[in-house]
DNA sequence: CAATAATTAAATCACTCTTATTTATTATTG
DNA sequence: CAATAATAAATAAGAGTGATTTAATTATTG
């Protein structure tokens, strides 16, 4: 269990150990994935740029992509016109061409999102608690995701391609902080929840942390552009983080790369603290409420928070300089292009963090690299739970690019 | 030039963009490259050994081994008796069966390798100088491997597969610290070395970081066991240091990852500083220089210093806990298993400082992680040259995992 | 209509897989 | 102790899969 339970459990039991050699279908499909991303991230393509960007031969793409298409992954758009030669027909993901559930497990609430191929929103529900329970969890999966699978077609239910859960690392080491029960805590610690929520569907179910989910849903879904390696915050009640590389996002062999939260910084007085003490939502609940303000809006309204004052100036303060030196730390580790933060907060103090951390990382001496430019998340604060679900989608259609390449 | 001119330089254009796809040629390839890998990792391996790990049928490891072993690559031992059944015959690498030039270019020093399939050094040359310049270096490449090919066989020199070169990041931002006039440290700037060397020789040149590549040479050479991830500093008269991720050495998109010399930690005032103003050779000497003791003998004899007395004492203690440092705040972006510690010193010393970096890390908060263990590098003082060395060994022989695995 | 580019069908080639066979050895039986 | 059974390694032959090559077809521009 151990390390295990936190990894993203491949339902299979598949990857047994480390080193697998190649065969001609694990080749088809490294190219169908190959495809299927491309066309992801570049929108619409036709076959012969598909030919062009991957290498293949012109044969080997009209081949595999006539297939995708009879799957129902592909769509055949409008030919285009107006250039020499035969037109070229682009072809699109078909946003019904699969179907995908993430699971937040959060402190305060659980998030239950369904998404299609586009990765757009079908339905979303939530469930706000003191603390979260095993049992009330898997309740209100289970309910939920009937509910869901209602409002869906025959057709569209059975291309439901699995269920992706974002939750903490080790959530039993602060659920009791929130005041919850020692039972509670020991339950959370001793239950697969994988295996007992894969119990219930027929589709896989994989877990991973919830900071590197929404990293994942970063990559998959924000407007990146050609981001190919970036560290990424998400500024919940906590903190936490997630890693990409080569266009990968990558959890590491114990699945918990990405722990920022835990990163060491220099603290208020100059001493060393971690991330997560300075830089956190539940940090700025605090200060607001030793000042007698009432701040459990902070959770409820991430739209829109009200008028904060000087709280939340000194917040940013504090949370930027910590962030500019974790990401300056992370640069030195990994020479990222990019630092993403996002988080459980209004776009437009989002947006004031990352200006603040921008000037901050000025004042940090930082010869000898090359400093990631600091940019905004795109995805906002449902970023874990479309993470999670998320994760379905990479392990069965995307690929990394780490793979071997085409011979001579 | 700029970013180009450091990262290993494959001198085939090859990998022109970013993502190919796989043909029977890169399956074949990728399944020799395991092959070869395994065999490196295990010692000698049967064809059913190498059958049950990749999970390849045995028939077509039968037909890959059988032509490695044609082509001089792989050895037939004595077969193994005892067992029921047919004996098995272990293959194991064929020490002639490559040959591989390392070249470091150091701050005070050149270093040129030449080794077999093995990693075996086969012979060794040094370069003392007051600072390097590129012609100089030049002569001393081309007059060196002269030399050290004269002593190959016709066969073996035919089998020489490349030559790595392992120098710092920006090397002309430091040159002029050494006292070299203006005009060498920009014609380091401005020159392309890996083109120029790349014009004396037929067999491929690679250019790589200095520290990365002692990382490199751990990996390959190196003692480590089933480790498959672990973050790496070589202290020399600088501080850098690699990674490997997925038994594979990472060098990043610009070829700066594991830069940990520029890792900001806490100094000795409490004020931040980067790792290599206080964890680097160079320190140490000046801490010996500003006590009146002449400290050159800290390069030219690091198998052996003589009793260096409080200074050493004072600088294991500062290195150590900045150490320390900088691996809690790798594990916190990489869930690394290990920290591995080399450095121009000798192992007695290099002990010392490990346990040094032990015992600090306990003093640090490091809640929410899994801490890497820390232990020492088994490859030494020279392992730069030698990870220049491994460089088109593993371009050329090797593999890493993240590889499209076997299908259904 | 010539040139150009996209697409695809047919034939070919490379590589792995499955099945069956051979070989070498240990374990068991009479 | 010889004969036989069991086991495992290695390999040969043939089948299957998927990419490539070659050539043909189609739609469009100029």
């Amino acid at each position: 269990m151990e390390a295990g339970s936190s990894r993203h459990g491949s339902p299979d039991a598949a990857e047994s150990q480390q080193l697998r050699g190649t065969n001609q279908s694990g080749m088809r499909d490294h190219n169908e994935r190959l495809v299927l991303s491309l066309v992801r991230q570049s929108g619409a393509l036709a076959k012969s740029d598909i030919a062009r960007m991957t290498g293949l031969s012109a044969q080997t793409v009209s081949v595999i992509m006539r297939e995708l298409e009879v799957e129902g992954l592909l769509l055949r758009q409008e030919p285009i016109r107006g250039k020499i030669g035969q037109p070229s027909i682009p072809m699109a993901l078909n946003p019904e061409g699969a179907f995908f559930i993430g699971l937040k497990i959060g402190r305060r609430s659980a998030e239950l999102v369904l998404i299609d191929f586009l990765g757009k929103t079908r339905a979303m529900l939530q469930n706000s608690y003191g603390y979260p329970t095993p049992r009330d969890t898997i309740d209100f999966v289970r309910s939920g995701i009937a509910q869901m699978r209602a409002s869906l077609t025959r057709e569209q239910d059975q291309r439901i391609a699995g269920l992706g859960v974002a939750m903490p690392f080790e959530l039993w080491s602060w659920v009791d902080t929130a005041g919850a029960p020692r039972e509670v805590m020991d339950e959370w610690r001793n239950r697969d929840i994988r295996a007992d929520l894969q119990t219930l569907f027929s589709f896989p179910v994989y877990v991973q942390n919830d900071a590197t989910s929404a990293c994942g849903a970063e990559l998959v879904f924000g407007d990146i552009g050609a981001l190919r390696d970036f560290v990424y915050f998400y500024i919940g009640a906590f903190a936490g983080g997630g890693v990409v590389l080569n266009g990968r996002l990558y959890s590491g062999p114990t699945g918990n790369a990405g722990a920022l939260g835990s990163m060491p910084v220099p603290g208020p007085g100059g001493r060393p603290t971690q991330l997560i003490d300075v830089a956190s939502i539940a940090v700025l609940e605090k200060a607001l409420n030793a000042k007698g303000i009432e701040a459990s809006y902070l959770w409820t309204s991430p739209e829109e928070w009200r008028d904060l004052g000087p709280e939340l100036d000194g917040w940013i303060a504090t949370a930027s300089d910590a962030l500019a030196y974790a990401i300056v730390a992370s640069a030195s580790v990994i020479d990222f292009e990019s630092a993403v933060i996002d988080g459980w907060m209004p776009p437009a103090i989002r947006t004031r963090l990352v200006q603040a951390v921008q000037a901050a990382i000025g004042k940090i001496d930082v010869e000898g690299l090359r400093i990631p430019s600091v940019r905004e998340g795109t995805v906002g604060i449902h970023a874990r739970a479309l993470g999670g679900a998320s994760l379905p989608l990479s392990e069965r259609f995307l690929i990394g690019s780490t793979a071997p390449s085409r011979g001579v």
